[in-house]
DNA sequence: CTTATTAAGTCAAATGTCTTGACTTAACTG
DNA sequence: CAGTTAAGTCAAGACATTTGACTTAATAAG
């Protein structure tokens, strides 16, 4: 008779919730301090030394932790430190890109296992789906060829691409990623291949990766500036992944600059795409990295012109998400040509005052990541990871019925 | 021998976290909802009814909620709805502004108690936190003489001022806070006052009392632009409070916008300050406030003028909170006179296109909240509450030794 | 008017996880 | 070689949620 109605509240939590973010805080603390003994967890986590017994006895039965030889530091019983193992798990992450797809499977310690890489037919999603879901059986065969036991150990399947996401088809679609947006891509890709299927944008996946193995590990506040065709910001806010209402946060490359009277996004002077445009390059034609690369090992002026903009564009977007997110340090990451990346991390400096700047600082503010191509794939294949095994709050709660 | 390492990790948890975790859902839920059954909570939380029941009792017992009537909804046997005790919790609040001092009580639903405001001695914090200690005293006092059980049930004393923190004070102060920002507040405010402390800059204040009791409650994701003499940003990110790796999260007026040629920061015209320059007023010997207020609805052409400027400013501010946050909404809030307010916030529009134009959205993209002068001090003062009662992670997690 | 159905809420035993304190093991120190 | 320190285990206990049967109390249907 009632209608029914739609109560709001987090959900509640219980042991088995507990005992969850138990073995996962074991876990964290492991990744980040290296082999720890019982002893060293129990003080890291603040359990008891029989908790992480329990919790350890656990998780090596589970293949995921396995200990070390015997470490005498003084007096007292010697320790046994116990590491992670790399075979306890594994994921597949794909990056789709305007012309390729990336497919790469990487272990529980976010490295690579296998890869692989193929074109895509530009704005054909069904097509391409096709041609993405042959690539990660491949990539699985490859990997379950080399690792036998991995097969019930894959957790899940994470995707890349660029945003943002869920908008009206805009009129001027210059990367043709459109019609991939309004494709059913994670049903497809999860009816495809059986696995838990995930999608972020190209930005917050090189931020996994960073934040897995590279500047931003350890860290709680990192903002991970990505240049690519546009530009983004993956962002890690109070220790987690951060991705808005609709996973558009960090979309960067749509604020507006001012420059010369004109305003224009941010991403129109500091992106590859306009650097392309600045040379005239046809990516679908050209292999326009390569290119990029020689040039600017020859010091193009065209190249030396965009830097410029680029450098000046960027000093003021750093300048803007150090105000406005407060965060530990900011990096530059992308997939320009290592030359291109060093100039322009060298060429965005001195930075522009900021609130960054405060007394007793220890990390710098802004740091050169990684510019691995393939940084986008590894980062979308540790996002099941990170989901399956980090210690977050949502995974505390009681799942959805 | 060996040097004491230090570990990092998120700490543990065990069955009180569990329990402390499940008590606040419980109290969320009833907040958000009204009053509600205990059949009702279990199906918002996901709780069994005996957990519910059992939280329910103690809550109860603490005085924290309490039964409604018995309601009649068709078959079976009627339900016992429980909603909140505002008597139930109290916490004081101090606004810390250049020339005064606002200091409020609240319940724990965020309603005023009592309110008290002062004159501060500028730039003098020494003399200046004995006048905000005699004020608490004042509103204390007032408090417990209305509501004489309150006395153990106050949760705490919040205090927000203008940030950013923890900088090296600047060349140029022109709001004399800088000495403010040098002295060691919390320690004598909790010295004191006995009473825990808490410190946020007055845009997350003002956001905090938008989530008690304004437009941003219930959701998860929400910018609060907040204009006072500068412009601030409090953010709610994924349902909590973020305010950065240093407190200075939000600081947006800082954020440098070209004009004209020139590169100035927002709050060279989006601010209340800017408006009063443009003025002539000196807000030390005139009521600036009242002058306001006259002057537009004179419709003063300063004021147009002003206006035209800070709405133009404002638009691109929304623009730039929108894409980069991602946010559910964006609210207008602030210290301005309400007719001020209302002519800017219609100013703005009509709203630059960006990514938060998605079709079928719910919530307007920009809202009007509170311009109420007492925000801040009340949002100062909800802070404690919603720490000690609102469902985060870090309640769940083990106490630092 | 009587019976069936539906839903709220309670009871008591069971389960799962962490905690406690005593104990064992194994090293270094003097 | 005895004393001290620290890692790690054992077993009982404490605590919070879960389970399933049960009670209560209303409406709906015949």
């Amino acid at each position: 008779m009632n209608e029914l109605r739609t109560i709001r509240a987090k959900s509640g939590t219980n042991q088995e919730g507990t005992s969850a973010h138990n073995r996962r805080v074991i876990i964290e603390a492991i990744r980040l301090n290296g082999p720890l003994s019982r002893a060293d967890l129990a003080r890291a986590t603040r359990l008891t030394k029989q908790t992480v017994s329990n919790l350890i006895e656990n998780l090596e039965a589970d293949g995921l932790v396995a200990s070390e030889d015997v470490v005498r530091r003084g007096r007292g019983q010697p320790s046994t430190p116990y590491r992670l193992v790399a075979e306890g798990a594994f994921a597949l992450g794909v990056q789709i890109d305007r012309e390729l797809t990336r497919v790469v499977a990487v272990d529980f310690l976010g490295r690579e296992a296998a890869r692989a890489v193929a074109n895509l037919p530009p704005g054909d999603p069904v097509e391409g789906s096709r041609v993405i879901l042959r690539l990660v059986e491949k990539v699985r065969a490859d990997l379950v060829a080399r690792i036998p036991v991995s097969a019930h150990r894959l957790t899940g399947l994470g995707i890349a691409m660029p945003g943002p996401f869920g908008l009206e088809p805009a009129g001027d679609d210059p990367w043709m990623m459109g019609k991939w947006q309004a494709f059913p891509l994670l049903e497809t890709l999860a009816a495809g291949t059986g696995l838990d299927v995930s999608l972020q944008n190209d930005a917050t996946a090189c931020a996994t990766a960073e934040r897995m193995n590279g500047a931003a590990d350890g860290l709680d506040h990192v903002v991970c500036l990505y240049l690519g065709y546009g530009i983004g910001a993956g962002l890690i806010l109070g220790g987690e992944l951060y991705t808005g209402s609709n996973r558009n946060a960090g979309e960067i490359g749509m604020v507006l600059f001012s420059r010369g009277g004109a305003v224009l996004p941010l991403e129109h002077r500091a992106s590859l795409a306009s650097l392309f445009q600045r040379l005239g390059l046809d990516t679908a034609t050209t292999d326009a990295y390569e290119t990029v690369e020689r040039l600017t090992r020859e010091g193009d002026p065209r190249i030396l012109d965009w830097l410029e903009g680029a450098a000046t564009d960027l000093r003021q977007a750093v300048h803007m998400v150090e105000t406005i997110f407060d965060p530990q340090t900011v990096l530059l990451t992308g997939s320009a040509p290592q030359p291109l990346a060093e100039r322009l991390f060298a060429a965005v400096f001195p930075l522009l005052p900021s609130n960054a700047e405060r007394p007793g600082r220890t990390i710098a503010r802004f740091q050169l990541g990684t510019m691995d191509p393939w940084a986008v794939a590894l980062g979308a294949a540790a996002d099941p990871i990170r989901r399956a095994f980090d210690p977050v709050f949502s995974a505390i709660l009681k799942e959805a019925t």
